[in-house]
DNA sequence: ATGTCGTTAGTATAACGA
């Protein structure tokens, strides 16, 4: 079984990427981030043509997620528990062939420090309070998405211009050690250890041509489904594309 | 400090988020 997650950076703009990938590719799941629309404006008739199901939140102009699949899914959230304030769309889980699939899109969190750094920070919480229920009810579970956390020094091409950026900083970096030491596996840093991984290229300073890098998507397994992890990667070459999004497509396989 | 890309408000460009 093969499962993805790419943030698409506006799922209409790149509709015609995000079909001619689902075409190459043929995963089983999918992990959207960054719909950049409104509920009613979701592809929705295009990807069932293209063979895929879909669950989604989605949030005109800003952020929304959604959740791809060959099978029919079951949703199971519409939103991360622990901030009924909280109105952005960042979150979406469903059962779907025996797993259970949440995904996520962390808050950026720039500027840093700043109300905008506090709330990644709050939701940071939210998701470890809310993956560690997930662990304890002992499902097979894939929490993917785009966290917005670079890991560490070897997840990025360099510090030298991220410095000040919130997603290496070091509270974030905590939180993300913190949630994955609950018992998680990050998948594509255990298949890779020696690679760098990256999933992201800024726009910005012809970063993707120099291979001006980050590892900021993760695709994060629970005890049972570490055990399944067969393969894994990240599509690169879909970075390069005319009109890409800023992020390439990550996946697994699992057993 | 800057870079790129796209959207929004609201009609030309500037601000904003990523």
């Amino acid at each position: 079984m093969k499962i993805a997650t790419y943030n698409i950076n506006n799922v209409n703009r790149r509709l015609p990427n995000l079909l001619a990938w689902l075409k190459r590719a043929r995963p089983d799941i999918v992990c959207l981030q960054e719909l950049k629309a409104a509920d009613e404006a979701f592809p929705q008739a295009e990807l069932r043509k293209a063979g895929y199901h879909a669950l989604w939140r989605g949030q005109k102009t800003w952020n929304g997620v959604a959740i791809l699949s060959r099978k029919p899914p079951i949703l199971t959230r519409k939103a991360l528990p622990g901030d009924p304030g909280d109105t952005q769309s960042r979150y979406v889980e469903a059962a779907i062939d025996g797993l259970l699939i949440g995904c996520l899109y962390l808050p950026n969190g720039n500027p840093q420090p700043g109300p905008k750094f506090k709330y990644k920070l709050d939701w940071f919480r939210r998701l470890q309070t809310h993956a560690r229920k997930l662990l304890k009810s002992g499902a097979p579970v894939v929490l993917a998405g785009d966290y917005n956390a670079v890991p560490t020094d070897f997840d990025i091409y360099s510090m030298n211009s991220w410095k000040d950026d919130a997603l290496v900083q070091p509270q974030t970096r905590a939180a993300y050690a913190k949630l994955v030491t609950q018992g998680w596996t990050d998948s594509l840093r255990a298949l890779f250890p020696d690679k760098p991984m990256y999933t992201f290229w800024d726009y910005k300073r012809r970063r993707w041509e120099r291979d001006a890098g980050l590892r900021i998507d993760h695709l994060l397994l629970s005890p049972s489904l570490s055990t399944r992890l067969k393969k894994g990667g990240v599509d690169r070459e879909e970075r390069g594309r005319e009109g890409a999004s800023d992020h390439a497509p990550a996946w697994i396989e699992l057993r």
